[in-house]
DNA sequence: GTGATTCGCGGAGTTCAGAG
DNA sequence: CTCTGAACTCCGCGAATCAC
């Protein structure tokens, strides 16, 4: 299984070190991604330094990974059903890599803690069609969602129970084929009075009337198997729309703690 | 003071891509 | 194929903090 993480970071494998990092632009200590200006300058400091640049690296990476999600579009708020523990518990955002391709939220990952917000996110997006997630979940409009979810379903049922109708008015061809051959049989039938020939047709006709039962069960199974289908894509654009308010309350949050801030700065 | 909880971090393990 | 470096997850441990 190819590994999901690389295709949104990139492999930048083989490539010279990296010598500039993000810093958090937080200035508020109580965030938990928070970093003094100071604590950054010994970072850069140590990543300067041969000795303990592996471990500085490391570091300026966490810290740059998680401001990263919870400071810019790179990262997306989760929903609260699918929020993680830690999360939950601290009253923080949890916010993952955007399309979550991070297993992990950006609290856990600065806690190194198991998460399981990003691969509730992720089996959200794996069962997805590609199309479903070319494109930002922020960037989802309502043309994605042109019919409701109501209707998509009710829509999808009324063509299934209309093919299914269909099937039963029409029968299949092979059933026509075969009832046009038994009509045939039944005329060839009056001409014959042998009673071994008599019951050769009815086996005939019970092994037909068992291969069109088995037919009509096989039907019967495949069309089950497209409503669960149909039925786990519904949920997942549910949740699809759950993420998506879950973003715009959080972007609203934010502007609404910006302003107060800066008014706070006047003051 | 003590036990429980939370936090912070080292390091192991896995996967990947590019270079040799 | 092997090596290297980066990105990522998470186990497990010690320190700090909290509740009683």
């Amino acid at each position: 299984m190819a590994d999901p993480r690389h295709s949104i970071s990139g492999n930048t494998a083989a490539k010279p070190p990296r010598t500039q990092f993000r810093r958090p632009r937080s200035k508020d200590r109580d965030d938990f991604w928070h970093i003094s200006q100071a604590d950054w300058a010994a970072l850069l400091e140590a990543n300067a330094a041969p000795a303990t640049r592996s471990a500085a690296r490391k570091k300026l990476r966490l810290i740059e990974h998680v401001a990263e999600l919870m400071e810019t579009d790179v990262g997306i708020t989760v929903p609260d059903f699918a929020m993680c523990e830690l999360c939950r518990t601290a009253g923080v955002a949890c916010r993952v890599a955007r399309g979550a391709t991070s297993m992990a939220c950006a609290k856990c990952m600065k806690h190194k803690k198991p998460c399981e917000a990003g691969p509730v996110m992720q089996r959200g997006q794996q069962e997805q069609p590609p199309s479903m997630f070319s494109t930002s979940w922020r960037a989802l409009d309502s043309s994605s969602a042109e019919i409701p979810l109501n209707d998509q379903h009710s829509d999808v049922n009324a063509g299934m129970e209309n093919a299914g109708e269909e099937r039963m008015l029409q029968g299949s061809p092979e059933r026509s084929v075969t009832d046009k051959r038994e009509a045939g049989s039944d005329t060839s039938l009056l001409g014959s009075s042998t009673h071994s020939r008599s019951n050769d047709l009815e086996e005939e006709h019970s092994a037909r009337r068992l291969k069109r039962q088995r037919q009509r069960e096989e039907d019967l199974a495949n069309e089950e198997i497209e409503v669960l289908k149909l039925e786990a894509k519904a949920a997942r654009l549910a949740m699809e729309a759950d993420v998506f308010a879950a973003q715009s309350e959080a972007r609203l949050m934010r502007a609404v703690y910006e302003r107060r801030k800066s008014i706070e700065r006047r003051r």
